[in-house]
Parts: C-alpha cells; structure tokens; sequence
DNA sequence: CCGCGGGCCTGCGCGC
DNA sequence: TGCGCGCAGGCCCGCG
C-alpha cells in the first residue's frame, strides 16, 4: 500500500529506535528483489551509525556514517517491522533483509512480491542517482503549488488522472491518494491534462495537501498506540471516501450519485460522476 | 516528450 | 474443497 504517508509513518516510527545506533550487522536472505541488493551491502554498512533518516517521494533513505546511503523502496507490498528484541525473533517468510541494531533492535525488510529493493548510493546522491534526480516535487513542500503544478498538467494532453501518478510531475502520490486528491478537488480523472483551469490547479493542490496531511496524521496516531509487538509500521486505518468504494453512495451530501470504477491506463480508478467535472 | 501496455512477483478472493 | 482467473496501493522499459 504504501504511498508518501505510508511511507512518512515508517519514517517516524523507525526513528526514535535507529537514529544515532550502530548498524552491529545486516543479513540478506534475498537478494533478487526488484533492483538487486548489493552483493556486499552488509561489509559497506556494519559497524556504521545511522545518523539520519529521510523520505524523498516514496523513497526512505537511511544516511550511515560514511559515503553512503541506505535507499529503500517498499514497492506495492513491502513493510519494514521493527523487533524490539526483547521476546524471541523468527524470521518470516519473506524476510529479504534483517539490519541488526546496536541496544538489540532489529528492522526488518519484508516484501512478499518483491517490487521492493534495498540499495545503496553515494551520500549526496538527489543530484547523481537518477531515481531521485527525475522525481519532481514533495507535494508538502514549498516547490510545489497552484502555478508549478498547472504549468506541468497543462502540457499533458491525456488524462489528469493517470498524469498525476507521474513522479515526475508530483512525488509520492499512488493510485489511492490520487483517486482521493480529485475527489476533493472535483476534478474528473477524465479530463485533460491540458484542460485544467488555474482554479482547478489551486483546488487539486490544496486537496492533495489535505488528504495527504491528513494521512500522515492518521499514521502519526497509528503510531502512538504502536507496542512493538507486532512491530508493523505504517499501515494504519483511513477512511477513503472513494478509493475502493464502487457502487456505494458518494460522500457529498445531496449528491445522491454513486462511486465508479474505471480503469484508466491499466489501473483502477474510482471517482463520483455527478461531483467531479 | 507523451501515453499506454506489459512485465516483474506472490497471495487472496471470487465464481464455478 | 479445489481450481483457474482476475486483481492488487509501484515502477521501469519499450513501442507507437
């Protein structure tokens, strides 16, 4: 599932017990996940402090002491899941990656599809790795708005829905935020990339910028209750209003109309009819 | 450059 | 209960 907020949740959680420990040492059981682990990731991090970690887009980069980084990506079904080491650790079925910690905490990296991947990159790397260097801007963040965003949608000549899953033109935003962000707006997933008015532009970025904020503060409080027990993070309960949601009743009061799906360069999309123009 | 379709994997839920 | 099918929230590549 995980989407910029998702992402953002794993990023809180994993900081207060990695942040500032020693990577003691990492074992890889997998390494053929989507782009390869590298062969000698662990030999190029044990023994290194974590000093930070950050989020680019739906991307976690931990900064280790040294001149590199630890870049993960969770894909469609990855988690990580932080052991506290205080009862007895099995490893699960689709455990790729295990980061030993020094105080004896383990985060785990478990992706059953495997669209995942754990890699490294030269530190300093959003201007040199190419992944990061295409992304366009965090929708949270200053560089993005009504203007920067209009002027990218109004070169797309297809539909505004499948252009806004382009992390080049906005990062971090998947399938369910962006069925979510025109809903809000009123926006039809339909319309033209070129046809977004200026007023639809402010409308879609203060959606996208609630309805993402919004999540982070759902993941926030998901996080608040967590034990550790389970140690899953960032996958918390949120109410879609149209995400998932065909055939039942638009949320908009006096709408009256019903949620649709339908399938927009090969992926799912939901929306209302009657709100969204 | 843009838009689309396919592929990468595994698991789940559905209809029969 | 079992089987086959479609589907899944991401991303990359190649084609037109």
């Amino acid at each position: 599932m995980p989407e910029l907020p998702e992402v953002e949740t794993v990023r809180r959680g994993l900081i207060p017990k990695l942040e500032g420990r020693i990577i003691q040492k990492v074992e890889v059981y997998r390494y053929d996940l989507r782009v390869p682990v590298p062969a000698d990731l662990p030999s190029r991090v044990e023994g290194r402090r974590i000093e930070r970690i950050l989020r680019r887009a739906k991307y976690l980069l931990f900064e280790v002491e040294g001149p590199e980084t630890i870049l993960i990506h969770l894909g469609m079904s990855g988690h990580i899941f932080l052991d506290t080491g205080s009862g007895d650790f099995r490893r699960q079925k689709h455990d790729h990656v295990i980061f030993h910690i020094s105080g004896g905490c383990r985060a785990v990296f478990n992706d059953v599809r495997r669209f995942g991947s754990v890699d490294l990159l030269p530190r300093g790397a959003p201007e040199t790795d190419e992944r990061l260097r295409s992304l366009g801007p965090e929708p949270m963040g200053n560089a993005f708005s009504p203007a920067v965003l209009l002027e990218a949608i109004n070169r797309r000549s297809g539909p505004v829905k499948p252009a806004l899953l382009d992390q080049r033109l906005v990062a971090g935003l998947g399938n369910i935020y962006v069925s979510e962000a025109l809903f809000r707006a009123g926006v039809s997933p339909r319309r033209k990339g070129r046809n977004i008015s200026q007023r639809q532009a402010d409308r879609l970025v203060d959606a996208i910028r609630s309805v993402l904020g919004e999540a982070i503060e759902a993941g926030g409080s998901s996080l608040r209750d967590f034990t550790g027990t389970d140690g899953e993070l960032g996958y918390f309960q949120h109410r879609f209003q149209v995400y998932d949601r065909e055939g039942l009743a638009c949320s908009n009061k006096n709408c009256g109309g019903r949620v649709k799906r339908i399938v927009q360069a090969g992926r799912s999309t939901y929306f209302c009819g009657r709100c969204q123009n």
